[in-house]
DNA sequence: TCTGAGGCCTGCAGCGACTACGGACTCAAG
DNA sequence: CTTGAGTCCGTAGTCGCTGCAGGCCTCAGA
């Protein structure tokens, strides 16, 4: 007997995912997480499964997946048999992006840090970030 | 006498810069750069000014600076007599901002190394990877 | 049973920084 | 004069949300 469903509505899961009410919304609307079951009067009423899937789609997102990323992982996931090669190959793409920023970042920080450092602060005729910026 | 100037199209200033042409009317359409003085047909001309700040907009912007903190900028540096300390201050604020992106970046890079280590490939029944953005 | 506050509904507009399109126009060389 | 490359404008799309307006639903308390 599959009795009570412990059924709640949408701040209900967005408290215990910290996922804004607008973005689950917009998850839904673009396919991301299915279109629940509604109250008669039309609140969505979700339950665990939809719970754990929003879950791993804002985990991902914090690991700087992107949402179409995140839409083939959770295709691998649905299936039963993951193909860990597939989630691997992604994984390690996203890792490659990651580094990259990473790379230029620093490369900013150090551009950033030399202009700043002669720079002495200040009202004066000529600054040296503002030439630094328009000489090429 | 300021004789003949060197004017030139905007596919030019496009090449001379390395800025697309629908960025370059971009930036006009928000007010970054001037409209400048048009040919009889309406075609723009622009001229060594123009190409100066364009440069200094793009330089900017390969540093990361948004285009509000650029329009900033260009108005400290328009001015005769720059306030080299307002310029520091957004120099500054924006190194701090690339300095804490590189920091979530690594934390990120961490963990996505962590997690596609204990991902042997293949296709098995679970994947730790998936597990792990499951879980919490 | 009624009331009222707070939650939820839809649809649309906006963010930043472009990019891409279509259909009309202009320009310069041959 | 023709041709083809360049340019014009306006609009819409990208990504991942976020915020709003103007309603409707729900449920606890009186």
């Amino acid at each position: 007997m599959p009795a009570v469903r412990d059924e709640f509505t949408i701040g209900a899961l967005s408290k215990r995912t910290g996922c804004h009410i607008e973005t689950i919304r917009y998850y839904e609307r673009i396919g991301l997480m299915p279109p629940p079951p509604r109250s008669p009067g039309g609140h969505r009423l979700y339950d665990g499964g939809h719970a754990r899937r929003l879950g791993f789609i804002r985990r991902s997102r914090e690991l700087g997946f992107s949402l179409e990323e995140i839409r083939a992982l959770l295709g691998l996931a649905d299936d039963t048999g993951v193909d860990c090669g597939a989630v691997k190959a992604i994984t390690l793409d996203h890792l490659q992006t990651v580094r990259d920023k990473i790379r230029d970042l620093r490369r900013l920080e150090r551009t950033l840090k030399t202009v700043s450092d002669a720079c002495v602060g200040g009202v004066v005729p000529n600054c040296p970030i503002i030439e630094a910026l328009y000489r090429n």
